[in-house]
DNA sequence: CGTGTAAGGAATTCTGACACG
DNA sequence: CGTGTAAGGAATTCTGACACG
């Protein structure tokens, strides 16, 4: 579905770049990695690498909390945007089944 | 023509994790770009920043390298395959502006 | 030519804490 | 709650140079 490469998956920024990218505070990335709202890897050493999808997250966050919208809510916000997505996977899986079983054959 | 976001070309990594992601030492890297082979950003302060598609460069320099090719042949690789890409693109351009004046119209 | 390394300095990142509100 | 900041240390990156071959 993605790129093979996936670029935009990749973790490989800095917190500089991110915060460069963002305009958010070294400081403000970090506490939304506390709050659960961005997960990071991180190197060897323990530095964190962020991903462009991780960085396109981080403005989305910044959007909400410029309205008024607190990281509790916007983490609440995730979670249930998470279950729906996976609702919808599990149940192509499951079409995926059923017409491997009992469908139509392909050729 | 490439995505508008350009995760490939956008140049936001490190040296660091370049080094980790093509195998190449830093001074390796450093060396390659002395002899023009390829072409980071700075930071503000003067960090390299180098892009997926710089990583993927770098990666088919370093073939070349195992099999013995010089990098100043490299080089010359690069660029008559630049001047071919540019000769592709004016052709390119050259054909949209005929067929502009005299070409058939579209609907 | 291509790469390793030691050198010294500057910039980056990390954590835990205090501050304000 | 969300963010700024000073603190101290560790890791990163930079440049110019010497070394080997």
């Amino acid at each position: 579905m993605a790129d093979n490469p996936s670029y935009k998956e990749r973790k490989v920024i800095t917190i500089g770049v991110v915060s460069e990218l963002t305009g958010l505070s070294e400081r403000q990335i970090r506490y939304y990695e506390e709050r659960k709202l961005i997960f990071p890897e991180r190197s060897p050493k323990g530095n964190r690498k962020y991903s462009f999808s991780d960085v396109e997250q981080l403005i989305d966050i910044a959007n909400k909390r410029e309205e008024g919208v607190q990281t509790y809510e916007i983490r609440q916000e995730m979670l249930k945007a998470k279950r729906k997505e996976e609702r919808r996977y599990r149940k192509e899986l499951l079409r995926g089944e059923i017409n491997a079983r009992f469908g139509v054959q392909k050729e």
